[in-house]
DNA sequence: CTGAAAGCGCTTACAG
DNA sequence: CTGAAAGCGCTTACAG
């Protein structure tokens, strides 16, 4: 077996607590003592058990994100903010992929993580009244991301905003008639997003004295092939849009693979933006809307480590900006026909 | 504070290792006293604490996995792989990004992992012997992904028979100049991929009684913009390649940019074949090799959970099959030129 | 500055 | 089938 904390005592000649002492740096060890017993420490190759520590500090240093859908770009980004601080810090990173709302539920009602980590980031998936109140019953600091709750500090950004940017920007290249394109906008998972982005679609319309036509709102399913199937049903209609606003790149590329199935040059015969700004929209060209991802990854877990390290636990809530970027699915030569 | 095992056995008016036996499905508790315990855990909400589990059983019912570069696209399908079984386990998933030489060399030189997992997951970053040493030092299993070990089990793909159905691929098109353009042969970190894919890449040259062209080669770094610059490296030869083999997609991706910008039209004046079969690949109509990435973690998670549950610990080597996917970029009609 | 002792919350022989 | 007791490897008052 390995060896403990009584062995390297007894090789330096002392006492464990003195061991313990110098483990966790305390002032008052003599500094040849400490010397002798780092001695030890490295003759052996000692290391204090993890378990045992926990056991009598109550700290476990892990913390857990819960996130959806690991492998959407998304949330990678925002894995990698969060890892990026973590790694920085004393930390283990403990990941929990929540992809059902049967495993949602199964989670935050058994909260797996108990009990083995002292802080909670949970991305995108938003939280119900009963499980806030378990979440601070059990007194377990946490933070969303990406989502919000009223008790917690949240780090979101502003999808709303965001939307108007974007369909402010093709009426301002001179469109009227702009469809909309998402996934839905009462999904089982409880994502906001979907109709949030709705809400900033419809209020840059509004602003802007624009109708809002039903047959332009296609609200399905946040997968590519959805925005290819919106993108046709959009075309088939008597008077098609002459601008697709996608809810997020993904569905926007399902729209420009239907679009140039058709024959449409875009950005020459119809206007496409999306939202989130993947690394692959630059590829293609796609104007759309920069989300600062692994900023929000970072912040989450920056004011999370905050609040562990030295108790602070507002639940302020951060907006973290977005912005346009303009590439040539949207250029403007077009738009004023 | 949590309630306690002492607090579960007064209650219930039972000894503590009656409790502990009903936690741990012991057979040999009375029925009645087994749902008189339950009953009491339930209404309590009692928990038992991890820690102090841990420290007695010497099982963290944990597992690490250490990656390179998180975000890249392969890691992550890797990932994916690994948390979709260990998911369905009683294990838990601890990560550890590993992006720096410095970083790897501390990692396996302190083992942050050692007393807080029971197993190792470890992701494409070859081991120097001496770490494969310690590692089994410290008596904790692991696996070796997309890399290998002599003994340790290991999951591979065949990267040097991918390389090789993709330079033939290019070469029954009819293509005899074909240029190779991948990330660093010898980098930090230890990866063999890029060695790997141009032994494949001579191998198909030699087996087809074509000759090796040094200027033809293109090892730099393993991101788009050198796949950019490589490719107009290439078109700047006085003769230049009529196909590009890239060790990579994301490399390709730089590749195609770069002929694009030169005006000249992939799969109808040049062709080019990828490697990973990214999402992206298929919007794009590149033709690559198909990794089974999701499935290497699986593998990988399977064999390390079943050396943790059965003990089974032989150090086999698994490998995985790779096939070639056509798309445009690489269609026949231009190569009888 | 240092050591002996108590205690963290469990599991597991050992008796019965 | 069940309970009292020992022990896992630490940390932390408490004395000195």
């Amino acid at each position: 077996m390995a060896y403990t904390i009584k062995d390297v005592a007894k090789r330096a000649g002392v006492g464990i607590a003195t061991v313990s002492r110098v483990l966790n740096e305390s002032p008052n060890v003599l500094p040849e003592t400490r010397a002798r017993v780092l001695a030890v420490i490295d003759e052996l190759g000692y290391r204090p058990n993890h378990a045992a520590r926990q056991l009598v500090t109550a700290k476990t240093n892990a913390i857990a994100i819960i996130l959806p859908f690991l492998t959407r770009p998304f949330f990678i980004e925002v894995l990698r903010g969060i890892e990026a601080v973590v790694a920085n810090s004393e930390y283990q990173l403990i990941i929990f992929n929540v992809d059902s709302p049967e495993q949602r539920t199964r989670y935050f009602n058994t909260l797996p993580f108990l009990g083995r980590t002292d802080g909670l980031l949970i991305v995108s998936l938003p939280l119900a009244p009963p499980e806030i109140k378990r979440l601070q019953a059990a007194n377990l600091p946490a933070v969303m991301i990406d989502t919000q709750a009223a008790n917690l500090p949240s780090v979101v950004v502003d999808n709303v905003g965001g939307a108007f940017k974007a369909v402010e920007h093709l009426i301002s290249q001179g469109h009227q008639r702009i469809g909309f394109v998402s996934g839905q906008l009462e999904p089982d998972l409880g994502f906001t997003v979907n109709r949030d982005r709705r809400r900033g679609y419809e209020a840059a319309l509004t602003a802007h004295h624009l109708p809002l036509q039903p047959e332009y709102l296609r609200a399905g399913f946040d997968r590519r092939d959805w925005g290819h199937q919106a993108a046709l049903e959009l075309l088939a209609l008597p008077e098609p849009p002459s601008a697709i606003f996608a809810a997020n790149d993904d569905l926007a590329f399902g729209v420009i693979d239907a679009l140039r199935e058709r024959g449409l040059k875009v950005g020459e015969d119809i206007a496409v933006v999306g939202y989130d700004d993947l690394e692959m929209a630059q590829l293609v060209g796609l104007t759309t809307i920069h989300q600062p991802m692994e900023q929000m990854g970072r912040k989450g877990a920056e004011v999370l480590l905050a609040a562990l390290n030295e108790g602070t636990r507002r639940p302020t809530l951060y907006t973290l900006p977005v912005d346009l970027i303009e590439r040539t699915s949207s250029s403007s030569k077009l738009s004023q026909a």
